[in-house]
DNA sequence: AATATATTTGAATGGTTGTTCAACTATTAT
DNA sequence: ATAATAGTTGAACAACCATTCAAATATATT
């Protein structure tokens, strides 16, 4: 992303009421990236297969590969990317790494979506 | 990205009945496609910004630029990808455009995500 | 008709990112 | 120790994407 900026909205008419009501509710600007992020990192199919995937069971990384048909090496970065925002947690057995949810939240979250998505014949 | 193919994790051990059982559940690709698409609709800051806006106030899109310090160009460009994806709708009076929210859905699913980042100390 | 304003749009650009490949670590079996 | 297997990692590359700039459209005002 650019980070330099010219033209900024001249601002001639604006409903200055209605920008200040909305200004003051806006959370913060670590909160919107945080949430930002969230939303991009479910936001790559192979990364979305991954979560649904994990929601139905406690996966090791070569099943994962097997059921995405993915390489073992793309799944393992993508993995990578969800335990960095502990969205996955993983457990070792032997030479297994297991992964599973962190957490019952991205499951409802997940599930909206598919709500969403499955509604008014948008497949 | 990119389309060819060498190595699909060479199947030594799998846990067959897992795999197979979380196969039956898997969704459509057609459907992982949306959800994807929808989850990374809602992963750039910008749009992540102009959603939550939205769901306070109905806003014409210099508001939004004002409110988020981008331009009015930026911020144009963005509300056309929401449109596309139907996250957003509009209504002209006179020269200008005024955006909201499509759906309530989409507002429940920004909700459940904005509950999971602001827990557990993520902020 | 000419001017001004609100928004849209297309092209260009530079940063971002998902996959591949090859090399690496860790663990188990012989 | 050696070989085999499960997984991780870094570099490279191509595709993707958000912003900018400039030009266009649409509506209202004079």
């Amino acid at each position: 992303m650019k980070r330099t900026r010219t033209e900024i909205c001249e601002i001639t008419y604006i409903d200055r009421k209605k920008v200040s009501s909305v200004m003051k509710k806006m959370k913060p600007e670590t909160t919107m990236q945080q949430l930002a992020e969230t939303f991009k990192v479910l936001g790559d199919p192979t990364r979305t297969k991954i979560i649904f995937a994990l929601s139905q069971e406690e996966l090791c990384v070569c099943d994962i590969a097997n059921l995405l048909g993915a390489t073992k090496s793309a799944v393992s970065h993508q993995l990578r990317i969800l335990r960095n925002m502990r969205l996955v947690k993983y457990r070792k057995e032997g030479k297994m790494v297991f992964y599973s949810l962190d957490d019952e939240h991205i499951k409802n979250l997940f599930n909206e979506c598919l709500r969403h998505v499955e509604e008014e014949g948008r497949v």
